[in-house]
DNA sequence: GGTGCGTTCCTTTTT
DNA sequence: GGAACGCACC
């Protein structure tokens, strides 16, 4: 590796930064960066970490740790690191989720705890909803004040949380001794059960080790030198405390990054005031990102005007350069009622694909409950063989490695000439069978190598045979068999709790089925379809935080869709802007006088509408 | 089987 | 805020 002066160094693969983010990638010290949508978040941290190691400011054997929310931004942010540097830094870039990175921490130094707060070694990860954590607060003589379960539930997750890890205090407050009783329970497993620590627990445990245990504290802060926060306006008190027990007074550089107009995890517990907290805990510098270089300069102009009412002052974003200044549509349709809405909506889908939009960039956006809203527009597009879906469940599962074996081997039965598909396989299938194929005998080299094909063989005269309902099943059974159950539950041991396990594999075979189907049992296509290749994506505005669509529909701009609206005002105004600041080159608000029968309103929301109605804003379109 | 009353769920992630 | 439940009662 070549080490260069950092006077020396440029950017990587040809991409300009704006100066602030130069600034950010070449400023030593803990930084709190605010970018706004589209200011290449993902990207600017990437080229921090090649700046970073290229000019030895992470000094070899260190490493940066990256924190994230969500799975898929700690794989995005890795590969795009390996991507620009190459696979060499691999091992010194790690990427975690706040959960992987505790868990891993606890996993590693579990018996540096107190004896008292060991949990054991095979103790099951909970869910905060599980039934588990009811019954340990029952039998600890725990009286409901609650009639409704879901506020008893975050009742016992507030409880959970004050626990202060002191066993042996004096106490006697009541409730401090049944929730002592219950960590006691859940530590070391009762009726027959292992330890059950919930996401939360564990953190819990986590920032106990750090603050009690010198020694693994400073063997995390020797081994990275700098930590990068993304989405930072999300984390909740507890992740916050996590990071200031793991860095704060530390010779460690944080970055964080995040958007405050972006905020709207709030009422799932992000902690409202992390940034100035932040700032002051830290003593960071503060910078801001201007540029978008996402959405279209009409687009933009609306997102400045919603700055206002998210309170905030400056207002000078900048689009990129690659549009031209009129670029960009926003459209209000009113319509008279719910079905007249859904044929504009088709008509404009259909012309955007026609002029060459892909339906995978095109994406359905509403408040709550998409099923709700897009149920005709859904049977309408198909009618002419426009596909579009409800993402959760298909999200969810793709986000599975069994569901990604499952596709990576129906993709090689079908073709086995695809390099990339193989290399994965022949790797994932190495490490589950336990065989280091760079040193191994010839033997077992062969041996392996034979049964891949034979197997893959067997896959395609399966794919092939006579189509019937219970395919699909046949199919994840042969794989499963395969691979062997064992082997797979050793490597995610996620898979060994529960019915978790039986669970993915009946949904991915109940979907997948019907994907078949759809496609007339064309595998290739089924695939494709089920990898949402080719459909036009449907979900809710939370679950299309960080994503970027050409064309954004969003449906149902009614206070019905935003019935909390007195509560939490500011959080839905946020809400509105993450669906806005989605689209790249048009955008269409909809709102529709009749739904399902009924009659909707829009005079709570009606901010929003001053807003598109603004002269230059939106055009409004009546139906 | 209708009524009336109470409760739950909406927007989430994580091994 | 309101739909969709479950349950008790007649």
């Amino acid at each position: 590796m070549r080490i260069v002066a950092p006077e020396e160094w440029h950017s990587i693969n040809g991409i300009t930064l704006e100066k602030a983010a130069l600034d950010v990638v070449t400023t030593e010290g803990n930084l709190i960066v605010e970018a706004g949508p589209g200011a290449g978040k993902t990207e600017l941290l990437a080229q921090k970490a090649c700046y970073l190691f290229s000019t030895n400011k992470c000094k070899w054997p260190r490493k940066i740790l990256a924190i994230s929310f969500k799975k898929d931004s700690a794989e995005n942010l890795k590969r795009r690191v390996v991507d620009r540097f190459g696979s060499e830094i691999q091992s010194r870039f790690d990427s975690y989720t706040y959960d992987a990175f505790a868990k891993n921490l606890l996993d590693r130094f579990r018996l540096a705890l107190a004896e008292d707060f060991i949990p054991k070694a095979d103790y099951d990860v909970i869910n905060d909803k599980n039934d588990i954590i009811g019954s340990a607060f029952k039998k600890n003589g725990f009286v409901s004040q609650y009639s409704s379960k879901s506020k008893q539930i975050i009742n016992y997750n507030t409880l959970l949380n004050r626990f202060d890890f002191t066993f042996n205090s004096i106490s006697k407050d009541v409730m401090d001794v049944i929730v002592r009783n219950v960590w006691k329970d859940l530590l070391n497993g009762f009726d027959d059960k292992s330890s059950c620590l919930t996401f939360q627990m564990i953190t819990k445990l986590v920032i106990l080790l750090i603050s009690s245990n010198r020694y693994v504290r400073n063997a995390l802060q020797l081994t990275y030198s700098h930590v990068f926060l993304d989405e930072f306006q999300d984390s909740t008190d507890l992740q916050y405390d996590l990071v200031k027990n793991c860095f704060l007074n530390s010779n460690c550089q944080l970055t964080a990054v995040g958007d405050n107009k972006q905020r709207i995890m709030v009422w799932a517990g992000a902690r409202k005031t992390v940034f100035e907290d932040y700032h002051r805990d830290f003593n960071a510098k503060y910078f801001r990102l201007l540029m978008n270089h996402r959405s279209a300069p009409r687009l933009v102009e609306l997102q400045k005007a919603m700055y206002l009412s998210l309170n905030d002052s400056e207002d000078n974003i900048i689009p990129s350069e690659k549009w031209n200044k009129n670029d960009g549509e926003v459209y209000l349709l009113i319509a008279e009622n719910d079905y007249r809405e859904l044929e504009w909506l088709a008509d404009n889908i259909k012309m955007q694909i026609k002029n060459g939009v892909k339906p995978s960039d095109i994406c359905v956006l509403c408040k709550q409950r998409p099923s709700d809203y897009t149920q005709g527009l859904i049977a309408k597009l198909a009618e002419d063989g426009v596909f579009s879906r409800i993402e959760n469940d298909y999200q969810d599962l793709l986000k599975e490695p069994i569901v990604r074996l499952f596709l990576n081997i129906i993709k090689l039965s079908l073709n086995t000439k695809i390099p990339d598909e193989l290399e994965n396989f022949i790797s994932e299938i190495s490490v589950l069978k336990g065989l280091d194929l760079y040193n191994c005998d010839k033997k077992d080299y062969v041996e392996f190598y034979d049964s891949i094909s034979h197997f893959l063989n067997q896959c395609s005269t399966l794919i092939n045979k006579q189509c019937c309902e219970d395919i699909v099943r046949e199919f994840v059974n042969f794989c499963v068999s395969f691979v062997k159950f064992e082997k797979i539950k050793a490597q995610y041991p996620a898979y060994s709790q529960g019915n978790y396990f039986s669970n993915v594999i009946e949904n991915f075979t109940e979907l997948f089925l019907k994907n078949l189907v759809q496609s007339n049992f064309d595998w290739k296509l089924a695939v494709r379809g089920f990898e949402g290749q080719n459909s036009i994506p449907i979900m809710t505005i939370h679950k299309s935080k960080g994503l970027e669509y050409s064309c954004v529909y969003f449906i149902g701009l009614e206070d019905e869709a935003f019935w909390n609206f007195g509560a939490q005002s500011d959080e839905d105004r946020s809400t509105f802007f993450v669906a806005l600041s989605r689209a790249k080159r048009f955008v269409t608000f909809t709102f529709s006088k009749f739904r399902n029968g009924k009659c909707k309103h829009r005079t709570q929301i009606n901010e929003f509408y001053d807003l598109l109605q603004k002269p230059g804003m939106a055009e409004v379109i009546y139906r």
